[in-house]
This record gives structure tokens, sequence and C-alpha cells, in this order.
DNA sequence: CTTTATGCAAAGCGTTTGCATACTT
DNA sequence: AAGTATGCAAACGCTTTGCATAAAG
């Protein structure tokens, strides 16, 4: 446990925030000024090997760290890609999508919402958001 | 709707199946050899401004696109990242959800199941896939 | 003292873009 | 003829890796 990596798992614990690879750089220099991003991206990995942080799976093209380990959602702005916590989870019958995945072993699932965050309403209270449903039945 | 553009919807609309940029780009030059990566991804862009293909939202550090319209969600390998249909659509509630985002405008949502595909599991039966459960209650 | 991690820089990979040419309409 | 799309190649953004040095156990 080298102190950057205590910094970066620190970073990650700290608030309901999702870094990306090259925030958690631009924060974790803040205290280590010589740190250089293969570290970071080093240590993301490992931690999240070691099941300290996790790599969030949200779509999108740059990846997001977490330092939550309990299992709960992200909400995804389709306006500025910001993340943020949901704890609500609705029931997923895994073995009714099982039914249907012939062969499968499923493992586990991840929902994830999307829509506009207060700040880009804000900044843009006429737009439309894109209209997506994919996944499941909205009530 | 130039010959490429059709190609490239005819390779998305005919299976079930979720190529590539990539893929789609190797799968076109068998009918079109001369056509180029670059047109390819313009035409995937074009094709799902409107509408006539989504890009679909599953994580993963390729993107990948989808012929088949109708709300539905996916089924990823985490060891060979083949995603497949699933029609099971479990109900959401995005009241809920959006009671605990205060300020955020929801839109749609996005579920994603993850384990092994038949073929993963054939090549090493024993090996566990690694559990992931984040964004509902399995039941 | 051995092992592991670091900083640095370069390479990798998927995707996007600028530009001159060729095709649609 | 006007407008759009194409092929090509170079650029881009994010992530990973090779290597010599430095730090941890």
């Amino acid at each position: 446990m080298t102190r950057q990596r205590r910094v970066i798992l620190e970073i990650l614990s700290r608030e309901r925030w999702h870094p990306t690879g090259d925030e958690v750089y631009r924060l974790a220099r803040r205290r280590l000024p010589r740190i250089s991003l293969g570290t970071v991206y080093r240590n993301l990995d490992l931690l999240s090997e070691q099941g300290l942080i996790q790599k969030i799976e949200v779509s999108g093209r740059q990846r997001r760290f977490d330092g939550r380990l309990e299992p709960h959602c992200h909400a995804r702005c389709t306006a500025c890609d910001h993340v943020e916590d949901v704890m609500y989870r609705p029931a997923v019958s895994l073995e009714r999508a099982a039914a249907e995945l012939k062969g499968w072993e499923i493992s586990g699932h991840s929902l994830e919402l999307m829509g506009r965050c207060p700040g880009c309403i804000a900044a843009a209270p006429d737009s439309e958001p894109e209209p997506r449903d994919r996944g499941g039945t909205a009530t």
C-alpha cells in the first residue's frame, strides 16, 4: 500500500462521485504533484481487483470508478455525462431473464437511469433530452 | 441513401447481433471491398440519428450497434463481450428513482445482464464468472 | 535484499476528422 | 450543377505498457 495508492483510494471513497481516470489523476496531483497517469490507472485496476473500489458499468466513452461498494445503480446525464448514485433498487427477475437466455450463466445485472442533471437543465431549460427506454417497463 | 449505407443497414438488420464498428467494417468489406472505416462510422452515426438503428448502451470498451428498434435489454458475456438480446423487461419505477434524484429529468433507463455465454462456458466449464450485482434486487 | 511500484514516454486501440475526389439527385 | 458522401490517412482521446529508477516489505 503505497502513498499514491492510499491517496487514490481516499479520493474515491470521499464523496458520492464517480471520477474518470483523468479526474482522479488531476485530484491526486494536488497532493502528490509528481504522480503519473500510468500509476493512477494501474492502481485503479489493482484496487478494483481487490474489491476496494468498483469500475462502474455505465455506458459512455470513459470508464468511471466508484468508492461505494454496496450495490446501487447510477443515473447518467445524457448532456454532460455526470453520474450520480441512486439507492433505489427495482426488482429484477434474473430467473425470467435466464429462462430466455438458454445456456447462459447469469451472474448479475446493472441498471442505469438516463436523463438530464440539474446543472444541465439550468443551462438549457427548454431543450429536450433524447428519449431512451431500453431494458424495462417504465411505470 | 448510398450503396454503402444500404449495406451497413442490411448487416445491422439481419440477425440479432450487435457488431462493433470494426465488425461492421469487416462484414461490409465482403460486399464492398473498397469501403473505408471512416465511412462505416459516419454511417453508423447517421443511421442512429435517423433512428434506423440504435447505438446500444452496454458497458465495455467498444461501442456496439443494434438493428432492432423495439425496446429490449441486453445480456453481455463478461468473458468474451458477446452481447445478446433479452426481450424480458422488468418493471422499473422511474417515479421512485426520480424521487431520489431531486432536480433530475429522467428520460429513460437501460438494463444490462451480465454472465457467461454458452460458448465461454463450454470453453472453461469450471471457472467462475465474476459476480456483479448492481442496480436492482435480484429475485 | 528481494519484490513490487513508480515516473516517464511511447505505443495501442477504437473512433473521429480534414481534404480532395466521386457519387447522388 | 449543387450538394452530399466517399476513401484515404492523419489526428484524437483514453488507456495500457516497457523500462530504468525508487520505494516498500
